[in-house]
DNA sequence: GCCGTTTTCGGCCCGACTGTTTTCAGTCG
């Protein structure tokens, strides 16, 4: 069973309890163990049956009783009844913009409404406007919150959010009045997924920032405009928010407002037990409210007795106890890859030919790039057949005779056949400098059957990784359900890498499998997957991931030389 | 509902903005 379904299924009592009107802290109890249970590196049917559930943190008696009966069944009364009690349309309305739990239950209550039809329905009828806290107005923002709704389904890809938010930074940046400027929030954490783009600015002059901010040519429309918060929409539907601060808080804003939540309050907690109070504006002595620190993060972090610790590894995921020990990783750095070991070209289904993929690699400060095609059963894909694989391997030959001080690999992106063996004869994937296992058919297979295909496949000697390993695409294809920690150990068997996929829609592995990798000490290779050549800077983005999964350079075979490279994937020199 | 060398009961992170009010509740992050 999936950790995720154990953790959606606690959200959901969550909502429906908020909407029945429970106390605050009851329902963020199960938030919090839901929390708990979607960053667990293992399996949680494994805590169950060694009856180890109370052990984690956010989990008590009740709580532990329900996931049991989850994991046992399959299912919960205890969600039935609520369902029974709270109709389940309500929990759809949550998700429309400024309206919460009480306005829900509200309109649930009074109205009837239990679907957004019905209540788009209320609201073009004027029904909203005489309950206790509605206006006319309302019913407006609710209208125009249910069109952003459908149209954006919530989140957006990284890297549409980082190409948006670093774009308004830079024309922030040309306003005189603003001092300092980051990107904040999930995009600073470099999340795979972004809900709204987060910028702080310290600035003596806020209501003038402000004007400017709204100024921006792409902004559609103005959500709220305030001194110290205003947030826009973007033509694309994305939401920018810009927050303005005064200098001597630039510090405690910019860590308050990169998030997570979840690191947030655990680093106030810190703060408390520490004589301290923190929060947006500084650092401040409990008792005498004197201010501390604020100015910069790192001050915040070291008063608290802590290592600096950097943002993507903000998630409340055992960050602060490491900081605390001074044991942090020091994280592979963004320029830290010395190549790309997943690129099409034109031999299959990419649009560009090896030589200017080669190229264009050695201008990105690249000393090697690895060409994988895709292998012979993908037709739709081009795939090289055995004939035309040796033509490859000698046209790189050549191309790799004219190269000075830059080496291009002759790889493939191999298809897994559903039964786990290989679509290349182990003659044929001899002749590769490296083979990737990847699955591109037959996507729906239960999880024994799944792991198994994969098992097989790296157990191949000829293979050294494996592409894409859960084969989600976001938003559009779930993971396969895996059994990861098995995944993870044959592959430190078989010294089979695991790939980060760059590719924005990708980035799988994931950052909690990345470092449950780091754990079991399985090495990570990383690839953009591109097709053409414009991805090629896509790489940011899984070195992002690698980050997120605490991964250093030791972690990632681009990290190493040429020479170090050959000898460990055997290639023949 | 969870948690605890300040507590097994009484806390639980907290500030900004909006729209509704006429001092505040609800929502958001």
């Amino acid at each position: 069973m999936k950790n995720q379904f154990v953790a959606d299924i606690l959200n959901e009592i969550a909502d429906l309890l908020d909407i029945k009107g429970e106390i605050f802290f009851k329902t963020r109890a199960y938030r919090i163990a839901a929390q708990a249970i979607e960053v667990l590196e293992e399996d949680i049917e494994t805590v169950v049956h060694e009856d180890r559930l109370t052990s984690i943190s956010g989990i008590g008696e009740a709580i532990a009783k329900k996931i049991t009966e989850i994991v046992e069944t399959g299912r919960l009364e205890y969600l039935k009844k609520l369902k029974k009690e709270v109709p389940e349309g309500l929990l759809d309305l949550l998700e429309i913009q400024g309206l919460g739990p009480k306005k829900v239950a509200m309109l649930y209550r009074n109205l009837g409404i239990t679907s957004i039809k019905e209540l788009r329905n209320a609201c073009l009828q004027g029904k909203l406007r005489d309950l206790d806290g509605f206006g006319v107005i309302t019913e407006q923002n609710i209208l125009r919150g249910i069109t952003l709704l459908e149209k954006t389904s919530g989140r957006a890809l990284l890297n549409v959010a980082f190409s948006d938010g670093n774009d308004y930074v830079e024309y922030l940046k040309n306003y005189d009045k603003i001092d300092a400027i980051s990107i904040a929030g999930s995009l600073r954490r470099m999340k795979e997924t972004i809900g709204d783009v987060d910028i702080l600015a310290s600035s003596n002059h806020p209501d003038a920032v402000m004007e400017y901010f709204t100024r921006y040519p792409d902004v559609d429309r103005v959500l709220l405009q305030g001194s110290t918060k205003t947030s826009v929409l973007l033509y694309d539907n994305l939401q920018v928010d810009l927050r303005v601060v005064k200098e001597k808080s630039f510090g405690a804003a910019l860590q308050y407002f990169t998030g997570s939540k979840e690191h947030n309050v655990a680093m106030r907690s810190l703060a408390i037990k520490k004589g301290y109070k923190l929060n947006e504006y500084g650092l401040f002595e409990k008792e005498t409210e004197k201010y501390v620190a604020g100015k910069t993060e790192e001050e915040i972090y070291n008063k608290l007795g802590l290592e600096y610790i950097e943002p993507e590894l903000r998630e409340n995921r055992g960050e602060l106890e490491t900081a605390k020990k001074k044991q942090l990783p020091k994280l592979v750095g963004y320029n830290g890859i010395l190549g790309d070991f997943h690129v099409h070209s034109n031999w299959s289904d990419g649009g560009n030919s090896i030589e200017e993929i080669a190229t264009i690699s050695k201008n990105l400060g690249y000393t090697f790039v690895c060409i994988t095609d895709h292998s012979q059963s993908l037709k739709i894909a081009n795939g090289l057949s055995e004939a035309r694989v040796d033509k490859k391997i000698k046209k790189i030959k050549e191309l790799n005779k004219k190269m000075d001080d830059f080496k291009i690999f002759c790889g493939t992106e191999c298809d897994i056949k559903p039964d786990g063996t290989m679509d290349y004869s182990d003659k044929i994937l001899k002749k590769f400098d490296l083979v990737y296992g990847g699955i591109h058919t037959t996507f729906k297979m239960d999880r024994s059957t799944a792991t198994k295909r994969i098992v097989k496949a790296m157990e191949n000697k000829y293979v050294h990784a494996l592409a894409h390993p859960t084969c989600r695409i976001i938003g559009r294809r779930e993971p396969f359900d895996l059994d990861m920690e098995e995944i993870m150990d044959v592959a430190k068997e078989t010294d089979t890498f695991l790939e980060i996929n760059a590719f924005p829609d990708r980035l799988d592995l994931k950052d909690i499998h990345v470092k449950l990798a780091k754990e079991r000490g399985v090495k990570v290779i990383l690839g953009t997957d591109s097709h053409f050549i414009a991805t090629l800077p896509f790489m940011h983005f899984g070195i992002a991931t690698a980050r997120r999964g605490w991964l250093e350079k030791k972690d990632i075979l681009n990290t190493y030389s040429t020479h170090d490279i050959e000898k460990m994937l055997g290639v023949k020199q």
